[in-house]
DNA sequence: TGGTTCAGTGCAATCGATTGCACGCATTCT
DNA sequence: AGAATGCGTGCAATCGATTGCACTGAACCA
């Protein structure tokens, strides 16, 4: 279908050569070109409906004006922001996002990094914390721009964006204390993922030092079911033990909410829950969720800015930004209630 | 970055002509050469780490492999499972999908759609309401094969797949007139969405056909605050006028939920809302939203094999594809109380 | 045995844009 | 006046894969 006005029909009726036109229309290469027949050329290519070949610039100039984009699932609602972040970025500057989801399988993953290798796009932003340090290896070895955001980057070749996790867990525990809580649940991500590790091991950190009796307690993946599961099992096991439950993200917190209902207890006058992330319509949960804010939409438009530069050849090494998160009180959280 | 393996590459390994590796290696080809250089040539490529070159191929070839996803705005829960579905189709015929946002402003379209243009994207799918009949028409006089997805398509050249909103307005309706409802608003999206006009529409014909007294009031956008703002003016207004609120989509209805909320009112006991979508977590929400659920995924799904089916040459027309929906009931729903 | 046929492979053009190099001509310098 | 400078433009190669056409040699036929 169609593009059928190529450089060589601008340059036929405007009586030049194509390299006259393709540098008229180039706004680095324009001053080779008198400005007068830069301003004709230029009419001509707009009268003409001229439009670039992507293409066929892309292959001459080994550059695809196109970013990958790799994130588990965009139904996940923590990744719309991100990705709108990054395309926000993107776009001002002339590239593409292509977006693609792993579902967390990692031959998935690779089968996608290998598509994305062959429409060679110049950078990649991953968003995947299951990727394995292997496949980041094998990334970086083949020479491969990328940049992770909320995930970890320890020990990997790339720069990362991340949320400070571990100050958001410091300020909800304290809120908690605040309230008089003492015994406190965590109910932690799978280990396998980097954020669930840092979120872990700030409870345990923050919990010594503000000397709370403490459980961990790991749901099998971030879904809402899952933390239903893992929440309902506790309760089974251990009732009354805790009066309040700090939740590796939101989609955890909603579960917990269904088993502390499930379990005829109510929130907050039972159990004080705390989630992750305030995604969207955390604030019309029942009830409306208190939750550490991580700024999403910034951390996906900062990732993408440091691709850029790294693909402008400034080489920022891994580097690790860490922007601030708040946390949000609403209804989720209450005193402890006297017997 | 990367890519050095070429087709130069490999058919020199191989000691044969590109043109016989590229025969080898494509599996509509591969008939033309001999089964014992095929297997040989394809075991070099393999070693040698050769990945095609999408550019060089689809300059060649004029073909991108490469759909652009138009929607309004990612972080809008319904639009991640349409684009899901549009993706897993994609993917397993060997194609991908460039996802755009367009946040419902014409001029940040129109470039949008010149830069999927010179992309080469094989084709549209496109999902914005408020896409012009204008601009629909200039798309097809360009040729573009596009389909458009939960939108109607009634004077537009493109095939269209969508939920059967009335018969999902129309089981709302039935449903509140079991429980007793007579009264009944119906809280609108704006006009110049296709969608709205036909939930608007069906809910008008409905209400006639069951001889229901009806309000009709418009949101300005298609969210939460617009929703809550309409509402707000209209309990303002008529203060105990209505029993029930259909609202155009659950954005809107939850909008309702907070003016009921702000006005000292209570969902159902006092007004029982329905929404439309059962969009992600609308099941979480203050009480569980009754809502009508629109099978997105598939939406999304069985739009891009109409446009496969187009790009691979069959002239559909402008067909209509209309999927089921069902009425979700949950806990906004409730008789008419007796005072 | 001479002529066809055909399978297997190579040659070279092609897609559309970019860019190093060379050329022509006008201007400036000595 | 002759040489040097340099601006504006054109020529042609190039990026990597695909594909119509031509060629070679073997098998087959009469």
């Amino acid at each position: 279908m169609r593009n059928r006005v190529t450089l060589a029909d601008v340059a036929k009726a405007a009586g030049v050569n194509t390299s006259t036109v393709s540098r008229s229309l180039n706004s680095e290469t324009e001053g080779q070109v008198s400005a007068e027949t830069v301003k004709r050329v230029r009419k001509i290519a707009q009268e003409l409906g001229y439009t670039p070949n992507t293409m066929a610039r892309g292959l001459r100039t080994r550059k695809s004006m196109t970013i990958g984009v790799i994130v588990p699932d965009l139904t996940n609602p923590i990744f719309p922001p991100i990705v709108r972040g990054v395309d926000s970025v993107l776009q001002s500057r002339g590239y593409s996002a292509m977006v693609v989801n792993t579902d967390n399988n990692a031959a998935v993953e690779d089968a996608l990094f290998d598509s994305l290798m062959e429409r060679q796009v110049d950078g990649l932003i991953i968003a995947t914390g299951h990727t394995e340090r292997s496949m980041i290896a094998k990334y970086h070895n083949q020479g491969v721009k990328a940049v992770m955001v909320n995930r970890e980057a320890s020990g990997v070749p790339y720069p990362s964006v991340i949320g400070d996790d571990a100050s958001g867990i410091a300020s909800a525990l304290e809120h908690l204390v605040k309230l008089g809580h003492k015994k406190i649940l965590h109910l932690s991500g799978p280990a396998t993922l980097s954020t669930s590790r840092v979120r872990s091991t700030a409870f345990t950190d923050t919990a010594k030092r503000l000397g709370l009796t403490t459980k961990i307690v790991k749901a099998t993946t971030l879904s809402v079911e899952a933390g239903q599961m893992a929440m309902n099992k506790f309760l089974d096991a251990h009732p009354k033990e805790i009066t309040a439950v700090v939740a590796g993200n939101d989609l955890l917190a909603l579960g917990v909410y269904h088993a502390i209902r499930q379990h005829g207890l109510r929130t907050p006058q039972d159990i004080s829950v705390i989630g992750f992330n305030n995604m969207p319509f955390s604030e019309d949960f029942q009830p409306p969720m208190t939750t550490v804010s991580a700024p999403h939409f910034e951390m996906g438009a900062e990732a993408a800015r440091l691709l850029l530069s790294q693909i402008q050849g400034n080489e920022p090494g891994p580097r690790k930004i860490t922007l601030p998160v708040t946390l949000v009180v609403r209804e989720s959280t209450g005193p402890v209630l006297k017997k």
